[in-house]
DNA sequence: AATGAATGAGTGTTCATTCAT
DNA sequence: TATGAATGAACACTCATTCAT
């Protein structure tokens, strides 16, 4: 996160720089999300901030600061934004679920964003590039302390739980970056409910599918997913 | 697939504009690989191949057709390489095991170019997206066809095979996408196995599972996923 | 020297006119001796005169004018600096003398601005250049007075006084600007004695050079010149 | 001496490098002595050579490459033409004051690139800036190996060379640099007349000065100097 | 068929200058 | 008076593309 080069005119106040940093943000998120990073030129972000382009220099260090700048906005919100869709969710099993659900309702909302991130990450100074991957992996930790407690709870058996969290962050990513081969087939909330099925529900215990299946009776969110009929029975005979 | 505008100069002889373009390509892809596809230049690109900037343009309509084209020799192996590495295997489980086995090795010999087409897919002009967009979907179809077989051989429980289809896609991307998370937990094989104790094995039938597991008495390459335990358990029960 | 355009912010209390002009220019001497007028930016000048960039451009017109004033003010302190080094001393020759070495002197103390001088006096709108020849004029004519009086006084023969004096100007500057070549050679003390040897000595007359002679003897500051030797000889021939 | 940047697109011809480089350079000297280094821009010197802004950078690294060159091409003119016009000269004062005479004209001939050389050296890199002394330190060897022979012959007596060369460098330059002040007042010719007179003629020992007395007898280029009465005078006396 | 010199539009970045506060 | 945030014109430099040979 390079500061301005040149610093003599490095703007002091602090609440002003935070405005501005987000106003031109925004605009670059937009662009690059769009356009990519290349593509997208200085000037087209100050005229879509409102701004002059000179301004943009008072604020960032260069155009890859600001590609960075937007890519941690990114990666941050997962991070942020997570935690408080599961607040007041206390089974273990229904907090996985509404992580799930939590991450690809955020990756919905910044589809275009998302694929910048898989587009751009590596045009970034190496330097730089680790900051965004430490963003991931700080992201990749919320899930996987749901899928800890899970099975510390005995909702879950024993599973590389490493990997299923990747299965968890590449099936949320992948609404993003596979939405054109997606979106035709899916809703957002069914394909959620599909993923819950393959990625979840396989690896429950009985206790757990239990869990899952009250959850899913009480929740309108989740739709059953087509899928689920064969475990769904073997989640009844226990019963 | 645009082609050179200035048209008297398009060389004509087949086998020399073969020979030519696969040059091209070659250290095109490898340059874009390496450094992305905006901070290639088409000078840097004869230079690898060997040729002068002049002659890129007798055999390619603008930069982002030797993009268009890199991008599809990179898709193209996916959906030629996985065929003959299934051939012989008879075993509807034991074909899905093995195009999943396969595509992962394919990636890995392909990490970076695989990273190229995530980043640089959108870098095209849309309608030459789409023809990559095809590639995928055709590589999509080799796997939905051994998902298929499963099915129908009873093998496998109903799923919805798209999706299941695309976790297998985002799993064997993932071994490059995310290769600097992945590297120093996992072997390649180690990978794989995981991944068909993840996302295979959970879908099988108790028939299924028992091809599985004989399968995997008989492979050195499928070391036993410590994740597999449980499962089997099961898998006998409802025997 | 061209007055700020916007008139109605001019600043108007003379003292303090005359106090942040000075504060302004020391910063812009020595910022624009270090790195030269071009590569100096306003914003540093404002910071090393500890002002805000805007006050700068209440006491100047604009950058060129800066220069201006910032040349003037080296220039002006050779004129106001060689006088009272003169002042007591009361033969034509040792005036004559102590003029080049006070000379020398204050150009050692102000090297860097020296070469200033010379590197952006040509830097200066055409009309702001002619003030600084001026000045240039100015200094010389008090070198002029001294060779004069010497003529007159039949210390020295009759000589172009006007290109000599043009010899102690070049003399003088050159031990700024040659100084990486010099510094290795010559003590300051040395360099000045051997100036007087090879540009005073030459053109003094027997009685002239007498009276060189004394000075010599009484001064430490002028070591004998290596270079002296054999005219002393000749000097003390004619007595 | 910094190559192009991006080698990829270096022209190889080496002929053509020559006279590419010698017509940008050209246009270069032209423009840096009329307007100087930083006023002057690369598309201004693209059309004063008749190419596009493109084609500089293929024959030098940047714009700092080409103020290089422009003053090693000015300063290498003094190293290479003063030479010839010694040729033929055989005795020493004579070569000393040819050698003076030689240095004035070719810097009357390059006054503006001289002043150029005095504004622009600093604006240089530091370790570019050492190539540019080592030209003038070689320039300076021309004339000190002129005032040797003239010590060593017995035309000259013993003086600091060192200086005394340094005296007639900056005499030299002086005709470019106080031009403005000088012109007035002197004709080339005159100017180094007076030079002689002042810098050569005090020097010289009885045996040299009578042979610069016959050189003036025979040359009509090196009118009698006003200065030079009395001295030869004095030259007289001592015999 | 092949070359590579030449082009010039386009980009990131800087900085003198202004002006609302 | 003084500030410093904001402006935007200007510049060095790059590189895809062309075309004479």
């Amino acid at each position: 996160m390079k500061l301005p080069g040149h610093v003599e005119s490095l703007v002091t106040d602090a609440k002003l720089v935070g405005e501005r940093r987000a106003q031109i943000l925004r605009a670059a998120v937009k662009l690059f999300s769009d356009k990519g990073y290349y593509t997208t030129t200085i000037s087209q972000i100050a005229r879509e901030a409102g701004v002059s382009t000179g301004l943009i220099y008072q604020y960032f260090g260069d155009k890859d600061d600001v590609l960075l700048l937007s890519l941690k906005l990114v990666l941050e919100r997962y991070e942020k934004e997570i935690p408080p869709r599961l607040e007041g969710v206390k089974h273990p099993v229904e907090r996985l679920c509404m992580a799930l659900w939590a991450y690809c309702t955020i990756v919905d909302g910044l589809r275009e964003a998302t694929v910048l991130a898989y587009r751009s990450t590596k045009s970034l100074r190496a330097d730089r590039r680790t900051l965004v991957k430490q963003d991931e992996l700080r992201t990749n930790r919320l899930l996987q302390d749901c899928v800890r407690a899970c099975i510390a709870g005995g909702y879950m058996r024993q599973v590389n739980e490493y990997l299923l969290v990747y299965q968890y962050v590449t099936f949320s990513h992948a609404w993003a970056l596979k939405h054109w081969a997606l979106r035709s087939r899916f809703s957002l909330g069914k394909y959620v409910a599909e993923g819950i099925g393959l990625l979840i529900e396989p690896f429950l215990t009985a206790k757990g599918r239990r869990a899952l299946d009250s959850m899913r009776r009480r929740t309108a969110n989740f739709t059953r997913s087509a899928t689920r009929t064969k475990p769904a029975k073997r989640a009844r005979a226990p019963a």
